[in-house]
DNA sequence: GCACTTCTGGATCGATCGGTCCGCAATTGG
DNA sequence: CCAATTGCGGACCGATCGATCCAGAAGTGC
């Protein structure tokens, strides 16, 4: 059902679906799930509706193809975060990610996962559950790692490394809506400075 | 054209406005501006779409309205935080109004304006104007109480006030993300409180 | 050149969107 | 009791949504 590459008869498709996908992946980044029309998409795909819907299967499964790209490409940072060596790199590398790639150049400001997951249909939900989903999994990464820096001393015993986790995504999160409002990369490269300059934070469970 | 209550010739009509406000800002509120059709809308406020209409004028306006009454009510902690005696309580009353608007039991979590504004097509501009509006007027309030402190002495001279606001503003939309995504009242309250120990942040341009 | 496969643009579908219109019900002042 | 005014429910409007269908163009293998 993916790429085969073995018996391409037939007429060859006439544009680059990758390159027609990063401009989907745009669009969705820029005006969330359901404030992307399939006009929108593509006139910025440059492709007819019939090309879409053959070679990406509709609207719901371009967007899952589109997610799949932004999370492996601009929004990277969460998994490279991780394999840093000290939790306290880890927050770094993991909060100078957020702000790089919520304020990219060429690229629509803020986060896609935020953009199209704060609506509400009832199509919607489907979309909601995927996002949340896709936030979950950075949040489990995150607890993880912070985890192991409990068990090895890296971090104060009586840290909660799920609270701790939550901590570093809520600034993560006020980073993205922060960008998506317009505010400049500089002045929020300072805020994580800020933040940072305070590590660990105490956040222990009463 | 506001409340006219001299002469009420004619058919009173049959529900409360103030209750049928309340009901549909809750409704922008979990789906946002165009998440919410009318018909979601209507059913909610328990009245028909020809009484929205005359009472309300349009969609938009019935927002605007319930924009207010947001911001009046379940989001008027802005307002109450820059009169504290203290740069230091100013952030607090803040962040924890925050907290608690976004976790209030019996309304949606998370925040409207980010809700309603994170999105949209073509005609969801002038809503996303409206609450770009309404934010700046926070963030403004937010950095002319601090300008005083500053000036005041009661924050080190080398604070730069604007970016101060916007760290403030950044936790805090943090904090709404999360509530929206599920996080307990509880673990925002131990953030908000890990982030208010360590005030203020050195937050000077460089 | 022919048979076959695949891609593509345009017309079209039913559903839903926000908004309007009309006829009737209900209430008040005389 | 009657006339005037206003509220209300339901039918209806054009526009737009995502999705489908079809005829024809553009390729490939024999």
């Amino acid at each position: 059902m993916a790429t085969q590459k073995s018996a391409p008869v037939g007429r060859p498709r006439g544009f680059d679906a990758d390159e027609a996908l990063e401009k989907a992946m745009r669009v969705f980044w820029q005006n969330g799930y359901e404030g992307a029309s399939l006009p929108d998409l593509l006139t910025a795909m440059g492709i007819s509706r019939t090309s879409m819907y053959a070679t990406f299967g509709n609207k719901e499964e371009l967007f899952r193809k589109a997610l799949a790209r932004y999370a492996d490409g601009p929004a990277s940072y969460g998994a490279e975060a991780v394999v840093e060596p000290t939790a306290r790199e880890v927050a770094t590398v993991f909060l100078h990610g957020a702000v790089r790639s919520a304020t990219l150049p060429g690229y629509p400001t803020g986060c896609l996962s935020l953009r199209a997951s704060l609506i509400g249909g009832e199509d919607g939900q489907i979309i909601r559950g995927l996002l949340a989903d896709w936030r979950d999994e950075t949040s489990t990464m995150l607890r993880k790692r912070f985890q192991r820096a409990v068990d090895e001393g890296d971090l104060p015993a009586e840290t909660d490394p799920a609270l701790l986790a939550r901590y570093v995504m809520t600034v993560g999160n006020g980073i993205a809506v922060q960008a998506a409002g317009g505010a400049p990369r500089d002045d929020l490269q300072l805020i994580t400075d800020a933040v940072l300059q305070s590590w660990p934070p105490a956040l222990a469970r009463p």
